[in-house]
DNA sequence: GGTTTGACCAATCTTAAAGC
DNA sequence: GCTTTAAGATTGGTCAAACC
């Protein structure tokens, strides 16, 4: 520790309630330890104006603010608290027994006897006052200092309750939190908070549609995560988690409009040249309107399992578009002019050939319709499925937007048969027909690929053939983007009114950045060895 | 000081609709 | 039939504030 020691006081920071002129030269790791109480400071201060003895350990990680002048933005990296939830933090995450006196401790020591660097995060929509925010840092070394006094065991929470302590910010170039001052007194944070009022306004004109929405997004799950109200945190919490879903279901299917030429890319276009851009009159007698930034695969994937033991892969369907071979080709009402480039594959695993569904659902392994079904050995299945879909060492490297009904079910399948989805780089965005749909419906509940191509008006029989299910599910999904791209769901959209609508993604929105999923945080592969799991390279 | 009330949280259960 | 997922409801424990 000893070797590790360095000064931390810095008298001019001691006898101002706020110093909002520059901050100390030490880094925040060293000036927010003045966890002594006042009195010692200002003995210091008053003996003397040149640094400090005491010393504290040193923390490689800690926060170390620039000299950063009100107004100025923090540093990348450091994560963040909200003040409001370390003033709460006795009564929301402290239990019965030991609340009493963590309370008191919390009261005699938070905003009398501390300094805090405090930063302000403002609301783009301007819903709410500046987010008044410390350093995660200065919040963990206060819960060391209480352990101490206290000797007790208060940390961050885990979990979810635990992602609000460590608040980032500056993802998509979005603003990061500005530097207010310093504070040792609640009547300083007061002065602070209101004079957050007067920090300039973010510039967000630099940020696309899509990020904009995403970071007010970001920005309205704060802060109705601290609000505590008559309406339980969960359910609001659990009604914010819907939304971003509905949300996210409306970006994934724009997304497939912009590979598939029909929605424009926006990054980098101001939002009021974008509406230029929307296609206004576009028919499906033309081709695609838009040029895609660059060709994908779409590679659609249906998996059979055996219904007494969803463990037994029986079959494997993939379905495979390339949207380069789209470029000039009119999609026709509903894409079937597109229909006939989609190369379909259906695998049988051999040694499970006897296996026909008939119980639950009606198998029909036999019937696939659009090619020959192959007949492949479960310890070579891997292989063959990696090289239709494609890794690393394929000669076509372009991104591949895995498509499935229902997909997550679809993948962890995958998993089973050796092939991890989650561990193909190639693979950049993931494509749910079944949240398409529930998304155009604005249904509550998914539905099945039958009666969704049904619905669309896609003929098709032999269903629960993987085979003929994946070229199905592509079908549909090329005749959901079309027809929401023919009725104009931009215009419709822009009808609701803003902030009221939980299926409303943003009428200016290009679907974003590619996303994919967590992996399951356990796949049943009992019956794999480990080395199955590794996905084959070719 | 004791009781009641409302809020919060976590865990559990139920329901519905898909998948096989 | 079983599994999965999501949403909503219920339950029990805990606590603060209000009330008597």
């Amino acid at each position: 520790m000893a070797s590790n020691a360095r000064p931390y006081w810095n008298s001019e920071d001691s006898d101002d309630d706020i110093n909002i002129s520059m901050i100390s030269k030490a880094p925040a790791s060293i000036q927010s330890l003045s966890f002594f109480p006042v009195s010692a400071q200002q003995e210091r201060t008053r003996i003397s104006s040149t640094a400090p003895l005491c010393t504290l350990p040193s923390t490689s990680d800690a926060f170390k603010p620039l000299r950063l002048e009100f107004g100025e933005v923090s540093e990348e990296g450091p994560t963040f608290v909200p003040f409001k939830l370390v003033r709460g933090y006795p009564g929301r995450y402290v239990g019965r027994s030991n609340q009493k006196k963590v309370f008191e401790f919390f009261k005699e020591t938070l905003l009398k006897n501390r300094v805090w660097d405090l930063f302000a995060q403002s609301d783009p929509t301007a819903k709410h006052g500046p987010l008044l925010l410390i350093p995660t840092i200065q919040f963990e070394q206060f819960l060391n200092i209480a352990n101490h006094q206290l000797d007790g065991e208060l940390a961050i929470p885990q979990g979810r309750a635990g992602e609000l302590f460590s608040l980032t910010f500056g993802e998509w170039d979005t603003p990061r939190p500005r530097f207010l001052g310093r504070a040792n007194s609640a009547s300083a944070v007061d002065s602070l908070r209101e004079r957050a009022h007067t920090l300039p306004a973010d510039d967000l004109s630099h940020l696309t549609p899509s990020c904009y929405q995403m970071y007010q997004d970001k920005i309205d799950e704060i802060y109705s995560s601290l609000k505590i109200g008559k309406k339980s945190n969960k359910l609001e919490a659990a009604k914010n988690k819907r939304v971003q879903k509905k949300k996210d279901s409306g970006r994934m299917l724009k997304r497939v409009q912009r590979y598939l030429g029909l929605r424009q890319a926006i990054s980098h276009v101001s939002s009021n040249s974008y509406r230029g851009l929307v296609t206004t009159s576009w028919g499906s007698q033309k081709p695609a309107p838009f040029k895609p930034k660059e060709s994908v695969r779409f590679v659609c994937v249906d998996v059979e399992a055996y219904e007494e033991d969803a463990r037994v892969v029986t079959e494997i369907g993939l379905a495979v578009l390339d949207t380069e071979d789209l470029i000039d080709i009119c999609p026709g009402e509903r894409g079937e002019n597109w229909f006939s480039l989609v190369q379909a594959y259906h695998f049988r695993i051999e040694e499970r050939r006897y296996i026909v569904n008939s119980k639950f659902v009606q198998g029909c392994p036999e019937a696939f319709d659009f090619g020959k079904s192959q007949m492949v050995s479960i310890k070579d299945i891997n292989k063959v499925v990696g090289k239709v879909i494609g890794d690393k060492n394929s000669e076509d490297q372009r991104p591949v937007i895995i498509v499935g009904h229902d997909i997550r079910q679809d993948l962890k399948y995958l998993t089973s048969i050796g092939y991890n989805p989650w561990g193909v780089p190639l693979i950049v965005d993931e494509v749910d027909t079944q949240a398409m749909f529930q998304r155009i419906e604005r249904g509550p509940n998914g539905r099945s690929l039958a009666l969704i191509c049904a619905e669309l008006g896609i003929p098709g029989c032999n269903y629960h053939n993987a085979g003929n299910d994946a070229v199905y599910t592509l079908r549909a999904m090329i005749a959901m983007a079309i027809k929401r791209t023919i009725d104009g769901s931009d215009r419709k959209e822009e009808s609701f009114t803003p902030g009221t609508d939980e299926w409303t993604d943003g009428d200016m929105d290009d679907g974003g950045c590619s996303k994919r999923s967590a992996p399951p945080a356990e796949t049943y592969c009992a019956h794999q060895s480990k080395d199955e799991l590794q996905n084959v390279q070719w």
